[in-house]
This record gives C-alpha cells, structure tokens and sequence, in this order.
DNA sequence: GCCATTTAGTCAATATGATTTACTATCATT
DNA sequence: AATGATAGTAAATCATATTGACTAAATGGC
C-alpha cells in the first residue's frame, strides 16, 4: 500500500467501510457457490440462507422481513424463488395457520455448508492479520449499532 | 436487552452483521435528507454523494464503478439520474476527452451536508457508547478486509 | 359466542435498477 | 497511418422491490 493509499483510506466514512467490507464476504461466498454449482441464488438469498443455517430451524417469513428490511411482498417473492430453485421449503405453523415458516432443504443445508466454509475462510485470514483483540472490538461496535437501530424503531413503535 | 437476545447476538455472523450495521447508517441519512426535501436520492446516489463530498472535487466515472462494483453502464444510469435531478454537473475530462468527470452541484453540495451531518451523529452517538479505542480498532479490521480485496483483485488481474 | 380489529401473507401491476450485447469516440503504440 | 485498448453510450431485457387492494386466521372486548 502506498503512503497516499493510507492516507486516502484515513478519510473512509464508515458506511462506505462497510459497505465495501461486506462486498469482501459476499463475493467470496458467492464465488464458492458458483464454483460449486450453485449458482442460482438471488442477492439477497444469501442472508435467508446463511440465518437459516445457523439457530433455529424453522425462521417465520415476518423474520425475514424485519432482518432483511424489505417489504413482505418483496419477502414472499425471495422465499418464493428460493422455494422454486430448490434451496428452502415453506409449510404452515400449525400453532397459527396465517404463519408460513421456512426451512432449508438438503440442498439448500449443502448450499449453507458451502457458505459458511467460505465465510469461515475470510475471518480466518482476518484474525491472521489483525489479530482476535482487534476482532472483538469490531464485534462490539457493530453490535453496538445494530443496538441503536433496534432502540431507534422501538422509540418509533411507542410515539407512533 | 435479554439474555436470550445476547446468546443470539453472539452469533451473529459478520456479513449479517457490517450489513445491518450498515443499515443503521443509511436510515438515518436518507431520514435526514427526507426531512430537507431530499428525497429523490436513489440508492446508491448516498454513495456517490458522500464519496463526492469529501477528497476529490472531481470524480471520473471509472472510479464509482469500481467502488460501488456495479457496470458502468449502471454507473452511467445512475450519474444520468442525479444530474436530472440536480445533484451532480458532468463534463469532458479536458486532458483526456473519453473521460467524464462528474461534480456536486450546489444542490448536491447542500445535500451531502445533510447526509454528513447525519453521518457524524451517528459517529458521535457510536463512540459515546463503545470508546475510541473499539472504533479504532473496528476501523482497522474494516481497512484489512478492504485490503483483502484489492489484493485479490489484483491477483485477478495478473492471471488474466 | 360474536363482531371488530389486528396480524400474516398473497395477488397483480408497476417502477426501479442492473445486466447484456453492441456500438462510437478518443487515446496510445508502433 | 493502422491497431488495439480504454471510456463511455444506447437499447433491450431481466431481476427485484414497491404499491395498493385483498383474504384468512387469530385476538380481544363485550
């Protein structure tokens, strides 16, 4: 890196940061995919995919709505084509039948598997280069915005 | 917060995590352009916008295409769209007359204050709330995966 | 138990944004 | 001058998201 490369990444503004970070992960991710055959999943099935592999089993669409921020039709559409291409199957909760839950198929299960082997690998030559301490730092300030967002829509839900 | 939700956020995997964090960032800007009128800003114009606002006066085109990684035929709908809407001025690079160069309108200038403002209350509000140090930190972590990226691509390049 | 309200999701139409393919203009090299 | 590379445009198409109107199921008074 050049003296003026440094000082030129000194004025990055954080959400270009992240935006380019996140560019790192979802490029890999996606190139093992294709390498793997899987090469038809929307943009933002990768998310769908990736929440679902880890946690809970059964994800109801409304999650994916509020995590992903997108409307719940765009939601029913993604969940729709990832159904269609073979990656996720849809039943009803029998608990309350308006509910659709999600799961991932065994395809869909592969697909993560490959995901998440590719994630692993950035975050493993991350932590060679800038060590664990560093990591948990930037854990804790990206929890601590998520933070603000979920106190932010919390304020909204009570004045509106 | 619960303790479950901590367990959960534990987990949460780093995409998922720089995109939400993101997320935080671009809500509260286009909020804050919303509010002064604003609010014909397509997506990615907060990129061109915020990039154009500081450093470079002048930005060839070449260079949003690289940064937001779309094609230039993307990038010239997009750069087409703002300067209908009179944000951005575009003319003929004089030393080399292929190239456009591309520049903030008065208007486009008052807008990327906004989104600036916002930007930096959202900064204030994060290292109120984790310390300089952890902001320090995340940034390095952030600047390595950026890092990351521009050696791969050009590893790319060499073998292609 | 029944009606009103809320919640979860669908359908159809449209709009937005990005990609592909093919092209023109300028520049750099020999 | 001719050749190849680079910067961008044009038009068509594709993918994805949004809007507005709707249905089905659940919840909460009364």
């Amino acid at each position: 890196m050049s003296n003026s490369d440094a000082a030129r990444h000194r004025e990055i503004v954080m959400p270009a940061l992240l935006r380019h970070a996140r560019t790192i992960y979802g490029g890999a991710m996606r190139r093992a995919l294709d390498r793997a055959g899987f090469d038809d999943i929307p943009a933002n099935g990768l998310y769908v995919i990736g929440g679902l592999a880890l946690g809970a089993e059964e994800v109801p669409l409304a999650n994916l709505i509020r995590d992903l921020r997108i409307s719940k039709q765009a939601a029913g559409q993604l969940v729709d084509t990832l159904v269609m291409r073979g990656y996720l199957e849809r039943q009803v909760d029998p608990a309350d039948r308006r509910r659709l839950v999600v799961r991932l198929t065994e395809r869909g299960a592969e697909a993560a598997k490959i995901q998440g082997k590719a994630r692993d690998a950035i975050d493993a030559k991350l932590a060679a280069r800038v060590g664990a301490e560093d990591i948990a730092a930037a854990r804790r300030v990206l929890y601590a915005l998520v933070e603000m967002g979920i106190e932010a829509r919390e304020r909204e839900a009570v004045s509106s």
